[in-house]
DNA sequence: TTCAATTAAATTGCATACAATTTAATTGCT
DNA sequence: AGCAATTAAATTGTATGCAATTTAATTGAA
């Protein structure tokens, strides 16, 4: 009896919830990016946009545009929408609609948007090296926890 | 020299962010939990926070505070109080200055709080179930993820 | 004791997330 | 062609997160 109401409990104890132990290792690992990204100055999600937009520079997708680049983040137009209009009033990118669909907004780097990249790399370096992290260990658990996106993506269909 | 120009855009690649997996995960887990949630009649915040409570109707620390529940979910007063006062009216908490110290803010579940509670596994065990979730590989990865937990909080100081 | 630090919540302001709706443009079917 | 269905963004509204400030209460050192 006892036991069986010990195993229903822990069924609900927090520290037993993979769901949090994600929610918080995420926001940790974001706040560790914080002062990164003040230098950059990038929220986190804006630096995800960046990311992809500085990755289809080198290999452009059929046309960046704001739908392709949210099936990338899985973000929708509610977030992406504004999250752009601040990085264009930045100056690192443009957004004009597409002339052969009016629907659609398509993303372009400026110079400083492209120019920004380079000085990513010397800060992720330092970040890195700061907290001694095992590159190793952080590939395995990526890959880890990139199947359990996968999984996830699957079955919310 | 282009094996090195790849391998540094590796770096820089979204598929390779460890925080980005972790950033999608942890919401494709939260969207998985909606359909119970939205039965419940919360927020996943908002249940992350009962499940604290709950916790503490079992096993009580030493008085359960604003400030205890956020070390506990690593979130501060400007999260808490507003998601806190919703929860008090929805009924299900209530929130008082401590007498021996004003400064504090106790929370106490209602019933209606305390009997939420049972509804929970029911349907957490059919969210897993329609789910195939295989519950050793998620005690696995919430296992990694939770070192990866304690490696940040370690570090964030 | 007294008053400068400290502490716990609350408040303010900004930037997400995301559901739901709206708007405008394009497709597809007859 | 004509028009209903679909699609891409934008908009609206609610609820976080979190930094920074404020408020009120408590501590602690001279």
């Amino acid at each position: 009896m006892i036991q069986a109401s010990l195993h229903v409990d822990e069924g609900l104890q927090l520290d037993n919830q993979l769901c949090f132990k994600l929610y918080a290792a995420s926001r940790a690992v974001i706040r560790a990016y914080k002062p990164m990204l003040d230098q950059l100055g990038l929220t986190y999600p804006q630096y995800l946009a960046m990311l992809v937009l500085w990755e289809w520079q080198q290999q452009p997708p059929a046309l960046p545009t704001v739908k392709a680049l949210g099936e990338r983040l899985l973000l929708d137009s509610g977030t992406l929408t504004p999250l752009l209009k601040r990085l264009e009033q930045q100056g690192l990118l443009q957004r004009k609609r597409s002339a052969s669909d009016e629907r659609e907004v398509h993303l372009a780097l400026t110079p400083a948007g492209c120019a920004l990249r380079e000085q990513v790399l010397p800060l992720k370096s330092q970040l890195l090296c700061e907290r001694g992290v095992d590159l190793d260990q952080v590939a395995a658990l990526r890959s880890q926890v990139g199947v359990l996106l996968d999984q996830f993506m699957a079955l919310n269909h």
